[in-house]
DNA sequence: AATGGATTCTGAACGCCGTTCATTGTGAAC
DNA sequence: GTTCACAATGAACGGCGTTCAGAATCCATT
């Protein structure tokens, strides 16, 4: 019964051929650019087929916030092999601000658009893509705890919490107040983590991390 | 030569009618719920009066901008009073994020929308409300060099743009990534002028400034 | 090979949207 | 009373997301 298959597999196609070009429109226009009709056009398709593969058009903002965030966890993986934790901690940060200034629109899409596109990242569901690399954050803080370089009433958590913000701050902002010429981004990571660990309380070695740099 | 005068005013009255109502849209259902045609309901004209006082959609937009800038500097007036630096740390995070999660709508159009709304904030003028507002923040750490709390390589502007950074990162995620339930910003914000104190290499009496809290 | 039925696809439409412009109405100035 | 400036408008244009009845295509059955 290949005819089945081989339906199915042009199906799967469509839709994935869709995405490629809808992803294209995003990270070249922004996702406010992107339109059924245009879209239709551009895969040479009536604006109605679109919606045998996709709900609406949030859906496949949903579907592209999904493989963004996804990129942005690929790109995070070599920074959180780093053994040391606050080499770590400056070599994921650094990884976050890259992510963010070279795909602009893709990050706008996950973490500056409307809520309803990034929920599913990090609804309920403890194994999902959001939680696994907030995650990676959080162990960072934990390695640190457990290296006895935290102080008892460390919270790994909020710490997490707090870089993360940081960060995304740092991007977030630069994507929209292009008006305000500040210092570069990943310098300002840098000094972020920098002034994140000498202030964790009972961090010993806190100079000479700094100093690393 | 009353008559002339009173037509401008008139004409001036409609204006702010329309931008009154314009900000309660937004702040009620967003920026992106905001249409000509409802505006020009909600205030009964035609819509194509709307186009005799503002260029355009986005001409409402960023003037909701500046006054919503505006307000946020409102804000910060009291916790930009406190003298003691540390103190006043704490005060102006508390306020910025009551801010942003108060009036999300609002935050959402000067810092989260399209670049295009808020350039003016931050173009050129150094004593428009974006530079000044910024300013306030560099004082802070300004003032702690000058007090001597802080190492000879501090550099204030920096480090208030890792603090802004910081609480706008709490806030803007707290708006968008709804599915992800993190701990009270507040007290994340508290933690970051925390660590963020601390950290400051020169600070003397840290552990004391943090112990107030 | 012909027929029937399921699946895929589309054209046309609905109701929104921002924006423009020729036209109308109104009130002040002469 | 007439003229003139200007506020205000209705109607239109092109674009948007989305829906749905019907056309077209393809496969299995006869």
């Amino acid at each position: 019964m290949g005819i089945a298959e081989r339906k199915e597999r042009q199906r799967a196609e469509l839709r994935e051929q869709i995405l490629r070009v809808a992803r294209d429109m995003v990270m070249r226009e922004g996702f406010a650019a992107l339109s059924m009709r245009k879209l239709a056009d551009a895969v040479e398709y009536a604006p109605a087929t679109l919606y045998l593969h996709f709900e609406n058009r949030d859906a496949i903002a949903r579907e592209l916030c999904v493989r963004g965030f996804q990129d942005l966890l690929a790109a995070f993986e070599p920074a959180a092999a780093v053994e040391e934790p606050v080499e770590r901690l400056y070599r994921l940060a650094e990884a976050y601000v890259k992510f963010g200034l070279e795909q602009p629109e893709t990050y706008r899409l996950i973490f500056m658009e409307d809520p309803k596109l990034s929920t599913e990242l990090f609804k309920d569901a403890p194994d999902g893509a959001g939680p696994r690399s907030f995650g990676v954050l959080v162990k960072v803080f934990e390695d640190l705890k457990a290296a006895g370089r935290l102080a008892e009433e460390a919270e790994p958590w909020k710490l997490a919490e707090v870089l993360w913000a940081g960060v995304h701050g740092l991007v977030s902002l630069r994507l929209t107040c292009t008006g305000f010429k500040g210092s570069p981004a990943d310098e300002l990571a840098r000094l972020l983590v920098t002034t994140l660990v000498n202030g964790l309380p009972e961090l010993k070695p806190a100079r000479a991390a700094k100093k690393a740099r």
